[in-house]
DNA sequence: CGCATAGTTGACTACGCTCAACCCTGGTGG
DNA sequence: CCACCAGGGTTGAGCGTAGTCAACTATGCG
């Protein structure tokens, strides 16, 4: 949840923290804010996203509880991207000039700062890997696949709105439903509410 | 170029890094090899890269000289993509573990990879926001800005042929030629021989 | 000189977007 | 308790644009 266990945080960081409430649409930090500090999610949920020219909206990241945002701001001057609570969250707040200070005296700290940028660079892989599957069928196919590969499981539940699944997916709402009613005639899903279910076919 | 001044790294570093000579096509890592070094280029030129399923190609960077790779491998097994030298190529060798081990004293080798692990998200997410943009002139037209941004200049040379730029840009030859001709029928830049100029249009 | 590869151009196709209408659900207020 | 409304989701028709495949040209290298 935290950055580290609270008990083994520098004195002087232990103090800088602190804790904030978002409600849903609240804005943390907006792509281009000087960056002063680096987030971690307690409860809620964010989503980290870039308001591109010409007023289309990319996600890069759902960040549930215990992943972070801002972190590739702690040595760039500003943040690159923009962070919205999609619900009502609570977020750890860690002032960057005191994390840079503690950096050089608590390795742990340091580890677990990398660790979050490489785990942040494995999802932008995946995205764009994900984008590159053209045909709209197959790309929603392999996001499944990634969703569940992640939870060990063969199923997926949807927390939140198709509109914006689809949206993540460079997709429209439209083409997301059309895909979905397809991979179920085609045998390759089955839904349920918000739940769906994949079937283990060779369909690719 | 190095990672840090050589004179700097600890001595035990200093012993285990070397250097490496790869020629056109060599491949320095496959995306799911063990990962047992992170790489900086010295001279040269890289593509990392990943083979998505049906064997399509997706470039994530172009490393040249004092860009490295295998960054993201320090904290994970494998490596999550390949790494391909596209002419000549001379690369730095940093044993994985010995750098894990200097970590911990160095500081301002933590750094230095903090940064490196920073520009490759900012990269990707760049690429990502190229990727959505729909219309094959405007990405194409968003990525020359890109590059002439970097370099403060109004021209783009390009040193690799068109094809791999086009496959970068997700689009295929035929689709970058058509766009680059009828840009400059449009007047939005001018083209001679590998270069290409940008014309400070208001053309979005 | 001849070959291999990159680049260009054309005709056709496919697929996701746009825009629109419609259904369905949950929440609200009378 | 029902009427209404708003938003998400679904479905349809038509369009635009990048892909595909192919032929042809240009270029560089042996």
């Amino acid at each position: 949840m935290n950055l580290l266990a609270l008990d083994r945080l520098p004195i002087e960081l232990r103090e800088a923290i602190a804790t904030r409430r978002l409600v849903p649409g609240q804005i943390l930090f907006r792509q281009g804010d000087l960056a002063t500090a680096l987030f971690v999610v307690e409860t809620g949920r964010l989503k980290l996203f870039r308001q591109s020219l010409e007023q289309r909206s990319i996600t890069l990241q759902i960040a549930r509880s215990g992943e972070s945002c801002g972190e590739t701001a702690l040595f760039s001057e500003v943040h690159s991207y923009s962070t919205v609570a999609e619900i009502v969250s609570q977020v750890v707040v860690y002032p960057k000039q005191s994390l840079l200070l503690a950096l050089h005296q608590y390795p742990q700290l340091t580890e677990d700062l990398m660790r979050r940028l490489v785990v942040s660079n494995l999802t932008l892989i995946t995205q764009l890997e994900l984008r590159d599957i053209r045909a709209a069928h197959r790309r929603v196919l392999q996001y499944l696949r990634y969703l569940t590969s992640a939870e060990q499981t063969n199923f997926v539940n949807f927390d939140r709105p198709l509109k914006e699944v689809a949206t993540d997916l460079g997709l429209t709402p439209a083409t997301l439903s059309r895909v979905l009613t397809r991979l179920e005639r085609e045998g390759a899903i089955t839904r349920e509410q918000n739940v769906i279910w994949l079937q283990n076919s060779a369909i690719t």
